[in-house]
DNA sequence: TCACCCTTTTACACTACGTGCAAGTTTGCA
DNA sequence: TGCAAACTTGCACGTAGTGTAAAAGGGTGA
């Protein structure tokens, strides 16, 4: 009856390359219009002072309309986290099978760290002031990459030797968010929304030794020992 | 003005062993006659199929008053998940400083791992179908203890050479929460609410195994490779 | 161009949430 | 006993989110 609000439009543009109809553009067009009009006011009234109606006046549209593609506010907001993570799975799932599940998470994060695509995820989260209580969306769009992370896991352990254990999968793709989710934290809180080449380098080498914690089990040199090898606290 | 919601009784009574005076005995009363009334609504009618005004009515209080405690019926319900969480937090600053931070979590979760502590939250847990999108409160306990154990691993960093790495220790709590969660998962998934002495053990060999597989870094015998020492796939 | 059908928007109504406020009631204390 | 603080309650208000039915817009074939 009413509009699925689910698929990104990356996502329904990947399944349906060619025939971009004007009722498609249409929608597109509102939904981009909604989030921009959600990041507008998120700027000028600052966090939890604009309502959906507010947004659906900047964007033009009715406020029964908004809820047509988003639950609420915060979901409105999540649609860039949403769009990263999403272009992050896409990268990790274009990874050999072979490789170890930690390196391509590394690598997908690789892909990522430019400017262009940092930037609004780096926005969003100096708007709402890293308050490290994330929104019930945002920590939805986390959690469904989690999910993600999962069964790519799965997918590849269950091409080798034995059937896979889900602890195993479940604890791994857990951490890796975790440790995704900390290295962009540090990032934040040192350099705001800096997105010098700097700052960009920064990043990188905080998700390729949040990785690597991982990876060694957080343990440097036999014991718990802090400072990585290269990322300096400011 | 209103009361404020934050302290359970059980950190109140930590912090003032001598005087449960009349106000407080009401107020504790009050509290658990809320929780107790939601989650015989969560039992009879399921979750998201009765309103705020239905547990105040259960538990023989006004609306309003209800809000005097909590904020919505998932931090009513999310109780249950605080008050273990922040037993665990309890058990893990007991141990020794000089004790690897993974080993630590481990000890601090086997204590808990007894029928009357965990009975509530696997009652919660299947009660709201393990739906693996947990409500905001119950997230936010879960995210409270993760900054709790960062608070510890730095304390414990500070006290030695280096200054604490910032990467390390969120990275590190993020981690352990994720392998808990994890663990805990699994378990509800293959047993349900059994609380049986050997339900209860398999529920200390996956936490067991989750911390090994963290503190090895996901990496059995170099290669990542699934199934880990004790626990078996049911 | 028109007519037809399907999709999307919109207005309206309704339930429920969450909060400020100004009473009333209970408890602690002198 | 009486006062002050803490706590509860009812009321009112704005907002969130959803069902429904009617209107507007787009796709398609004659």
């Amino acid at each position: 009856m009413t509009i699925s609000a689910d698929p990104t439009p990356s996502e329904a543009a990947a399944q349906a390359p060619a025939p971009p109809s004007r009722r498609e553009l249409n929608k597109a067009a509102t939904r981009q219009a909604i989030t921009d009009a959600a990041l507008a006011l998120l700027r000028s009234k600052g966090p939890g002072n604009f309502t959906v109606e507010d947004i659906a006046d900047a964007a033009g549209i009715s406020r029964r309309t908004f809820f047509n593609y988003f639950g609420s506010t915060d979901a409105a907001l999540a649609s860039v986290t949403h769009g990263f993570l999403d272009n992050a799975i896409q990268q990790f799932r274009l990874r050999p099978a072979d490789e170890p599940v930690l390196q391509s998470a590394q690598e997908a994060l690789m892909a990522l760290a430019d400017p262009m695509t940092v930037a609004p995820l780096a926005e969003l989260f100096t708007l709402t002031q890293q308050s490290s209580l994330m929104s019930h969306s945002e920590l939805e769009a986390w959690d469904h990459c989690r999910e993600q992370i999962t069964a790519v896991a799965r997918d590849r352990a269950s091409a080798t030797p034995g059937a896979a254990d889900e602890l195993y999968l479940r604890a791994l793709a857990g951490s890796v968010i975790s440790c995704g989710k900390a290295a962009m934290e540090v990032w934040f809180f040192r350099r705001g929304a800096d997105l010098s080449p700097a700052s960009l380098a920064e990043l990188r080498q905080l998700l390729i030794d949040a990785m690597a914690l991982l990876g060694s089990g957080f343990t440097i040199g036999g014991t718990p020992a802090p400072s990585s090898s290269a990322s300096r606290s400011s």
